[in-house]
RNA sequence: GGCCCUAUCGUCUAGAGGUCUAGGACGCAGCCCUCUCAAGGCUGAAACACGGGUUCGAUUCCCGUUAGGGCUACCA
């Protein structure tokens, strides 16, 4: 009953209260990748009616996030559609028509009783009120005085009359979901100052724009019957759930600062690829009923479907990511490798094309996060930036100093042509004939020339490098 | 506290009553390759939370316990 869609509508509906992070990202992913393999409508709704605490900041940040991700909306902010606004900040009107309707019908009250909160206070709980109280005031009160009072702007919360009984729904994930009228109550939809409460935003927007199954984090499963209930009162057809665990750090506590980066754009800068994050997010509570694990957007796309969604929730693996990165870095060609990588390199890295490539070329199966690709490669454009340690050990305090450079250097200037095979034919006839191993020999060599002790293999190193480089940065350390 | 959700290797997961001496991936360990570091290849350690049922038979179904998570606002 999942399986198969028309006119699929689905939404991700971030609250601008901060960045985007990985949780919110990768339901977005979800949603997207389900209206992408169904042919239907991805839609980007903005959750701003807390006026506190959203910002506009968060809005750009949040679609900044989304659009880095490659995940475009179809209908939302800057590309407009036929139900805007899409700011639920600015679709007031809107509300308050559905909250007239429901006291018309006689579905809602004015709560006349319940003092305001005090400031800066939480309200008391209302779950389990004594409802008596409320009926004999204002719960049965006659639909016009309650329109009056709504005329007239009153100062009182707009609470729905809940129903007695049960409500059930089937979630798509997790199956049926029953849930005790009395534990839902009458619950507050506008404010005392008219402001919209989220769950009755969420049941007008959902119906308004048509979503016909909301796919949305496993905290939201518990207002579920409470949006049921506003549906029901509304007489609207509601969508279809489905509800996917959330993302919990190593400690199997929910995702935070605590963990590393959680702001999606954290990993941008970072230098991971948008379509490795796609992948990793797509695999924590869900897989493609295979065992393939590294694939690509188009095939996560043909892949998705919601039967492969897990219902427990799933801890952030930051080696697993590493995994990915590097993985996607190796299958692609050096070309689109340089091209994607080149932004987080000085300009005279990039600058002459062909060196470029032939460096990244060695570094291929080295790469992993891009913002570490400058350390991987400085030498080959500059000084070397040496590690004191490693130089004292393999150069200025190497033991066999005087017996080995002599010949290390010796070699190197002679080698001709300047080629990696030339070299490494020259260098295996002098570990032969001196019976020392090649380590010994080129330990210091790639010290002298990298400034390390780890690089990709010296005999290409060098011819990258260059001759003239290489000799001098050789006869620093080791003429005698 | 109340309500709801979840429970297979350390982690992501496959498994939809017998095919399970439980499969894959990351990570970890060892070996191979090797000029270092990677990459690659091979091998290995590593899991069905617990207790009751149902059944000829439960990792798979039901109940409970435990653990984790969520919600419990005139936040979203």
């Amino acid at each position: 009953m999942f399986e198969h869609f028309d006119n699929l509508r689905v939404r991700f509906a971030p609250s601008p209260t901060g960045y985007l992070h990985i949780g919110g990202a990768r339901t977005a992913l979800f949603n997207w990748l389900l209206a992408r393999r169904h042919g239907g409508k991805f839609i980007l709704r903005i959750e701003d009616t807390d006026e506190l605490r959203s910002t506009e900041e968060a809005v750009g940040g949040i679609l900044e996030g989304l659009h880095w991700l490659g995940l475009n909306w179809d209908e939302g902010p800057d590309v407009g559609g036929p139900h805007e606004p899409y700011f639920q900040s600015r679709r007031r009107e809107i509300y308050h028509k559905y909250a007239r309707t429901l006291i018309e019908s006689g579905n809602a009250y004015f709560d006349t009783l319940t003092p305001p909160p005090a400031p800066g206070q939480k309200p008391a709980p209302q779950v389990g009120i004594d409802r008596r109280a409320y009926d004999a005031e204002s719960r049965n009160a006659p639909p016009d005085s309650q329109l009056e009072l709504f005329e007239k702007g009153a100062e009182f919360p707009l609470r729905i009359k809940c129903p007695q009984g049960t409500v059930s729904f089937q979630d798509a994930v997790r199956g049926e979901v029953a849930v005790n009228l009395d534990d839902v109550g009458d619950i507050v939809i506008l404010k005392r100052n008219g402001g919209p409460v989220y769950n009755f935003t969420v049941v007008v927007d959902d119906a308004d724009m048509a979503i016909n199954l909301v796919l949305r984090g496993e905290d939201h499963i518990s207002n579920t019957p409470k949006q049921l209930v506003i549906y029901n009162l509304l007489d609207l057809t509601p969508p279809k759930f489905a509800h996917v665990p959330l993302i919990l750090g190593s400690d199997k506590k929910r995702l935070s600062k605590r963990h590393g980066a959680t702001d999606i754009l954290e990993y941008k800068t970072q230098g991971y690829l948008r379509d490795v994050m796609i992948n990793f997010l797509a695999l924590i509570g869900w897989n493609p009923g295979d065992d393939r694990e590294v694939m690509s957007r188009d095939e996560l796309v043909s892949a998705f479907s919601i039967g492969g969604l897990g219902a427990s929730s799933g801890v952030y693996n930051q080696s697993k990511l590493d995994n990915f990165q590097g993985v996607h870095v190796r299958i692609m060609g050096v070309e689109d490798l340089s091209r994607l990588m080149q932004d987080f390199l000085p300009k005279e890295y990039t600058a002459d094309r062909e060196k470029y490539l032939e460096v990244v070329e060695l570094l291929h199966d080295r790469i992993v996060k891009f913002s570490e690709a400058e350390h991987l490669m400085h030498y080959f454009f500059g000084e070397p930036r040496y590690n004191e340690k490693m130089v004292k050990k393999f150069l200025t305090d190497n033991p066999n100093r005087e017996e080995l450079f002599p010949i290390i250097l010796e070699n190197v200037e002679e080698a001709d042509p300047f080629t990696a095979g030339q070299l490494e034919a020259r260098f295996r006839l002098v570990s032969k004939l001196k019976k020392v191993g090649l380590g010994k020999l080129l330990q210091p060599v790639r010290v002298a020339v990298t400034g390390d002790r780890m690089s990709p293999g010296m005999f290409e190193t060098l011819e990258v490098l260059g001759k003239d480089i290489s000799l001098k940065r050789l006869r620093r350390y080791m003429a005698l």
